[in-house]
RNA sequence: GGCCCAGUGGUGGAAUUGGCAUACACGCGACACUUAAAAUGUCGUGCCCUUACGGGCUUGUGGGUUCGACUCCCACCUGGGCCACCA
C-alpha cells in the first residue's frame, strides 16, 4: 500500500488564497462561493493518487469489510437508485477510518446473464464487447459520486481468471455428488429459450422477459442445495447473523420447512371383503402420502394422486376408466404452470375406479383420485384429502360430491351431542352443514382411541403409533427444490465436463447395489441431516471409487460417462463464436462449434464431447464476496490467511428481490466451501442492510418506459456529488421505499451552501476563553456533543435521515452565531469537528472546508471525534406539567430536579391551580428529567 | 389463501421505545434586499372557534389496558411486499 503523503499532492491544491495566521486559526480566506464542479474531481483524483483507501491485506488496525451486492453492468447505466446503497456503505465505510479501521471496500461486476445476451442480439454486438463497454460506463458513473473503492481489486465474473474458480467450485461439488445430471421436467422460457430455476420465476412468468413459462422434460445439471436445507434455516437464527427480519423471513418461507408424517395407504384387492384384516407386510402396493395433519386422518374420505405418480402407469390394468385417466394426465400436462396453479383455478380430476385406498387408522377404504392440485414434485406426490379440514380438499370434494367427515372441534367447542351425528354423512358438530373447512388445530371428535386429545398430542401418539406397525414415519418435507443449474445460452460459464461414452460403459459396469440404485433413479440417497453435520456423508451413501481399474469420484460413478475437466485445464474458456443466438432446441449455441465440443477424454483418452450448456447468472455471484478478499490468487478461489483475515463480510447491503436467490444460493455455496476447507466460517454475511427502491418523481419505478428514470450524472453536474450523496440518505428511512423530488434536493444544496457560508462568515478563533461569544459557544458546545452522539449512533443504525437532520441543527446554531450584524468568533475545534461528522455524508465539501482551515492532510486521517456524556445531556430542561394527563404549563428546571422539588413547583404554578381549583388531587406521577402528572 | 410490513400536517418524514405529537426538510404565505425577477435573508405555517386574550380537537377506524398511548393489547378498514393448490 503507498502511503498518504501530503507533500506529493499539496502545493497543487492551494488553491485558495486565504491568509493563514501563524497559530493556525484566523480568517479562512474562503470567500468565493460553493462550486462543486471546482472541487469535487480534484478530491476524487487527489485521493486516487495518495492511495489513501487501498486496502491493506494484514495490519494491527481492527478490519471492517463493507460490501454492495455487486451491479449488473447493463447498457442502461446507474440510476440514483442503484447508488442509494453504495453511497450508504461509504458512509459507513468512511466512519470506520476514521475510528482506525482498516477497510475493505471494493466494486466489481456481476457480468454474465440473459440481459446482456439479449441486449448484445438486439443490437448486434459481442456480449462481451458490450460487458466492457458497459463496464466502462458504470465505473465512470461510480467515480464522480467519491466512493471509497480500492479499485486494484475489482473482480469482474465473466473474466477467465475469476470464472476458473467458479468452474472450480462447481466441479468440487460434482466430485462430492452435489450435482448431478437429471430430465425431470423444468421450467422453460419459450422467448429467453431457456430453461429457469423455481427462483428466477414470478407468478409463474419469466422474471426477465414475462412471458409464461411452460414445462418441458429437458436435460439439465442440478445442485443437490436441499442437501443444505437444515442447515441452511437453522444457521438464519445463528447469534453470528445480523440480519433483518424481513429477510429471515423470506428465506424460512422459501425454504418452507414442514414437519409431518409419512402414511402408507394400502392398495385394495378390489375383491377383498370389507372385514378382511389389514395386513401390511404382505404386499407392496401402497400410496404413500404426506400430511402435516396427521391428527385429522380419521376425516380422510379419499385420496389424491398427482398425474405424474406411478400407481396410475402400475395399475393400468386395474383401473377401469383408463383412458378417460390417461386423457385428464395429458390435459394437464399441456395447461401452462398459470392455468394449473393460477387465482383463478378451478379444481379438476378423475377417479381412478378400479382401486381404493385403505385408511391404516380405520381400515375404511377410501376412493383414489388423479388432480392437478397436487404436485408430484413435493411431498410423495400423494395425498390423504381430509375436507373437513383442509379448504383444498374442501372444495375439490364439495365440487365432486365426496363425503365430509368432522374429525376436529375448536378447543372451546360446546356443542349439542344430540345435533351432532344427527347426520351420519356430514357429520358436523352443529345441526348445519359446515361451510368451510375448520383448518386450526384443536380437539379430536370422531377418532376413536385418539378422541379428546388435542391436535398437538394426538399427531404425536399417531406417529408412534405409525412408527411402531411400520406403516409410516416421521418426515420433514422442505418447499424448496434443487437448484436447476443449467441455462441453454451463451453468455455464461461453461461447465467443466465432458461426455465420454466409453467411461459410460464401464462406470456402468459398477456392480455395486448402491450405485446402481442411485444411476436407476439418478438420486443421490438421501442422508440425515444435522445442524452441524457436513456434506457428504460417509455411510449410506456410494462411494468414489475403483471401478475396472480406474479411479472415478462420486459424481462421475452417480452421472455415469460425465468425467470432470482436470483442474490443471480449467479454466474451459468460453469461445468465441460469431452466432450467439439461442437455438431454441434445448441446446446451447456452444453445440454448433464442433472443435470446441469434440475433446478426448481426461480419464481414458477416447473421442468425447463437452457439455454445452452454460451456467446460470447467479453462479458467479455465489462467492465473489470471497475473491475481493484475494483477487489475484491463481492457486486457489482465495488464501486460506486472507479469508481468515477478512471473513465474514462485516456490512452486507442491497435490495430485498435477492433474498430468495442471491443470498440463498450465496449461502449454499458458502456451506459447502466451508464443508471442503475452503473458508473457515459457516456464513458468508454477518450484517445484511436491505436498501429501499428509489421511485421516480411520479411514484412509479423508475424505468425507461416511463421516462422517470434519474441518471447520477445529470444530478452531480447541477448540483454536486455531496449534495446528491446527502439527499438520498435525507429522502427517508433507508429501508424504505420512496419517490425522488428534485425539490428535496435542491434543499440539501443549499444545506451545504450554508454550510460553505459560515465558513465564511465566521471568524474562527483558537481561544475558548478570550471569545467574545463565550455564551453563545458554551451553548453550541452542548448542542456538539449531542450531535456527535446523534450521528455517531445513527450511522451505526442506518438512520442517517436523523443523522442529517440533527447536523442540519446544529449547523443552523453556526450561522446564527454568525450573524446579528457582526461576524461572530467561532470556536475553531467546535467547526472541526463538524466537518468531521459531515465528511462521511459530503466528503468533497469536508476536504475542502478542512483545507481552508490550515489543514495540511486529508480530513479522513482525523480520527471520529468522541462525545462527553454529560456534555450531551441538557443541563436545564423545561419541566412539563400535566393534569389529568394533559399539558398545562412547562416550568425551567435542573435536569436533575428531585421529586418532592418538582411536585411543589409543579402545585404552585399558576396555571395548574387555576385547572385543579377545589377539586382533591388523587396523586401526584413524577418522571424523572420529563414531567410531573397531577391526577385529580 | 399464507407469512410479513406500513398508515402521523399541503408533501418527505421525526418522536430518547409508554412521558411536551408534528424535529429536520420540502412547499406555501408575508416582509426585507432589487427598477424588476431570480437568488438570499427574516418571520409565520396541524386543524377548528376567537379581533384579541384564550380555548377545543388531532397520529386510518372502533374498543381496551394505563396517572399518561403515535408507541402495548383486541377487532376492523386501507395500502404495500414476499410466497402462493407445498397437503
Amino acid at each position: 500500500m503507498s502511503k498518504y503523503d501530503p507533500k506529493e499532492i499539496e502545493p497543487k491544491w492551494s488553491r485558495h488564497k486565504g491568509g493563514i495566521s501563524p497559530d493556525g486559526a484566523g480568517s479562512t480566506g474562503i470567500n468565493n462561493k460553493y462550486e462543486p464542479k471546482n472541487i469535487e474531481c480534484n478530491w476524487q483524483k487527489k485521493w486516487n493518487k495518495s492511495g489513501i483507501y487501498k486496502t491493506q491485506d494484514f495490519s494491527n488496525k481492527p478490519k471492517f469489510y463493507a460490501l454492495d451486492f455487486f451491479p449488473y453492468p447493463s447498457g442502461e447505466g446507474l440510476h440514483v437508485g442503484h447508488t442509494k446503497g453504495y453511497i450508504a456503505t461509504d458512509i459507513a465505510s468512511r466512519k470506520k477510518i476514521l475510528e482506525g479501521f482498516n477497510i475493505l471496500h471494493p466494486m466489481g461486476w456481476d457480468a454474465f446473464g440473459l440481459p446482456t445476451e439479449n441486449y448484445a442480439i438486439k443490437h448486434k454486438i459481442h456480449p462481451r464487447i458490450a460487458t466492457e463497454k458497459n463496464i466502462a460506463n458504470f465505473k465512470k458513473q461510480l467515480e464522480k459520486i467519491g466512493f471509497t473503492y480500492d479499485w486494484d481489486r475489482e473482480i469482474n465474473t465473466t473474466d477467465p481468471e475469476f470464472y476458473k474458480w467458479t468452474q472450480w467450485i462447481f466441479l468440487k461439488m460434482f466430485e462430492k455428488g452435489l450435482a448431478y445430471e437429471s430430465e425431470e421436467p423444468v421450467n422453460w422460457c419459450p422467448s429467453c429459450k431457456t430453461i429457469l430455476a423455481n427462483e428466477d420465476l414470478e407468478n409463474g412468468r419469466c422474471e426477465r422477459c414475462g412471458t409464461q413459462v411452460a414445462q418441458k422434460k429437458m436435460r439439465q445439471w442440478v445442485l443437490k442445495m436441499t442437501a443444505y436445507a437444515d442447515r441452511l434455516l437453522y444457521d438464519l437464527d445463528s447469534k453470528d447473523l445480523d440480519w433483518e427480519d424481513l429477510i429471515k423471513e423470506q428465506q424460512k418461507n422459501w425454504i418452507g420447512r414442514s414437519e409431518g408424517a409419512k402414511v402408507k395407504f394400502q392398495i385394495t384387492n378390489y375383491k377383498l371383503q370389507k372385514n378382511t384384516k389389514y395386513q401390511i407386510p404382505n404386499t407392496k402396493y401402497f400410496i404413500e402420502v404426506f400430511t402435516t395433519r396427521l391428527d385429522t386422518i380419521f376425516g380422510c374420505t379419499y385420496c389424491v394422486v398427482a398425474p405424474e405418480h406411478p400407481i396410475i402407469k402400475n395399475y393400468e390394468s386395474r383401473i377401469m376408466n383408463y383412458e378417460e385417466v390417461e386423457k385428464y394426465i395429458i390435459q394437464a400436462q399441456n395447461k401452462t404452470e398459470l392455468e394449473r396453479t393460477g387465482l383463478a383455478k378451478e379444481k379438476t380430476g378423475v377417479e381412478l375406479r378400479g382401486i381404493k385406498a385403505i385408511n391404516p387408522f380405520t381400515n375404511e377404504e377410501v376412493p383414489v383420485w388423479v388432480a392437478d392440485y397436487v404436485l408430484g414434485s413435493y411431498g410423495t406426490g400423494a395425498v390423504m384429502a381430509v375436507p373437513a379440514h383442509d379448504e383444498r380438499d374442501y372444495d375439490f370434494a364439495t365440487k365432486y360430491g365426496l363425503p365430509v367427515k368432522n374429525v376436529i372441534v375448536a378447543k372451546n367447542f360446546q356443542f349439542p351431542i344430540s345435533n351432532f351425528q344427527a347426520n351420519p354423512k356430514s357429520q358436523t358438530p352443529s345441526s348445519k352443514q359446515a361451510e368451510k373447512a375448520y383448518k386450526k388445530d384443536g380437539i379430536l371428535i370422531n377418532s376413536g382411541k385418539y378422541n379428546d386429545l388435542t391436535s398437538e398430542k394426538a399427531r404425536e401418539k399417531m406417529t408412534k403409533w405409525l412408527e411402531s406397525e411400520g406403516i409410516g414415519e416421521k418426515k420433514v418435507n422442505y418447499k424448496m427444490r434443487d437448484w436447476v443449474f443449467s441455462r441453454q445460452r451463451y453468455w455464461g460459464e461453461p461447465f467443466p465436463l465432458i461426455f465420454c461414452p466409453n467411461c459410460k460403459k464401464i462406470a456402468e459396469s459398477s456392480k455395486s447395489p448402491t450405485v446402481a440404485k442411485a444411476m436407476a433413479g439418478k438420486q443421490i440417497p438421501n442422508y440425515k441431516q444435522t445442524q452441524n453435520s457436513k456434506f457428504p456423508p460417509t455411510t449410506d451413501q456410494p462411494q468414489a471409487g475403483k471401478i475396472q481399474n480406474m479411479e472415478f469420484s462420486l459424481g462421475e460413478i452417480l452421472n455415469p460417462g460425465w468425467i470432470a475437466v482436470l483442474e490443471k485445464d480449467l479454466p474451459v474458456k468460453l469461445p468465441e463464436v460469431k452466432s450467439y443466438e439461442p437455438t431454441g432446441t434445448g441446446e446451447s449455441p456452444l453445440a454448433k462449434i464442433s472443435e470446441w465440443v469434440n475433446v478426448k477424454c481426461p480419464k481414458c483418452n477416447g473421442p468425447a464431447k463437452r457439455e454445452t450448456n452454460t451456467m446460470p447468472q447467479w453462479a458467479g455471484s455465489s462467492w465473489y464476496y470471497l475473491r475481493y478478499v484475494d483477487p489475484k490468487n491463481k492457486k486457489a478461489p482465495v488464501d486460506k490467511e486472507k479469508e481468515k483475515r477478512w471473513m465474514p463480510v462485516d456490512l452486507y447491503v442491497g435490495g430485498a428481490e435477492h433474498a430468495t436467490r442471491h443470498l440463498l444460493y450465496a449461502r449454499f455455496w458458502h456451506k459447502f466451501l466451508y464443508d471442503i476447507g475452503i473458508v473457515s466460517g459457516k456464513e458468508p454475511f454477518k450484517r445484511l442492510v436491505h436498501v429501499g427502491l428509489i421511485n421516480g418523481e411520479d411514484g412509479r419505478k423508475m424505468s425507461k418506459r416511463w421516462g422517470n428514470v434519474i441518471n447520477p450524472d445529470d444530478v452531480i453536474a447541477e448540483f454536486g456529488a455531496d449534495t446528491l450523496r446527502l439527499y438520498e440518505m435525507f429522502m427517508g428511512p433507508f429501508a424504505q421505499n420512496i419517490s425522488w423530488s428534485t425539490k428535496g434536493v435542491n434543499g440539501m444544496r443549499r444545506f451545504l451552501d450554508r454550510v460553505w457560508g459560515s465558513n465564511v462568515k465566521c471568524q474562527m478563533s483558537n481561544d475558548k476563553s478570550n471569545s467574545n461569544d463565550k455564551i453563545q459557544n458554551s451553548n453550541l458546545e452542548r448542542l456538539l456533543h449531542k450531535t456527535i452522539k446523534k450521528v455517531t449512533e445513527d450511522i451505526e443504525n442506518f438512520k442517517f435521515n436523523t443523522a442529517i437532520s440533527a447536523m442540519m441543527i446544529l449547523s443552523n446554531e453556526f450561522e446564527k452565531s454568525a450573524y446579528g450584524g457582526q461576524r461572530a468568533n467561532l470556536f475553531k475545534e467546535y467547526y472541526s469537528n463538524f466537518l468531521i461528522l459531515l465528511s462521511p455524508f459530503a466528503p468533497h465539501i469536508a476536504e475542502e472546508l478542512w483545507e481552508s482551515l490550515g489543514n495540511k492532510k486529508s480530513i479522513f486521517l482525523e480520527s471520529w471525534p468522541k462525545y462527553n456524556p454529560k456534555l450531551a445531556q441538557e443541563e436545564e430542561i423545561e419541566l412539563v406539567i400535566q393534569v389529568n394527563g394533559k399539558v398545562r404549563d412547562k416550568i425551567k428546571a435542573a435536569a436533575d430536579i428531585l421529586e418532592e422539588e418538582a411536585k411543589n413547583l409543579a402545585i404552585q404554578s399558576e396555571k395548574v391551580k387555576k385547572i385543579i381549583d377545589s377539586r382533591t388531587i388523587k396523586k401526584v406521577v413524577f418522571v424523572k428529567g420529563r414531567l410531573v402528572n397531577i391526577v385529580i
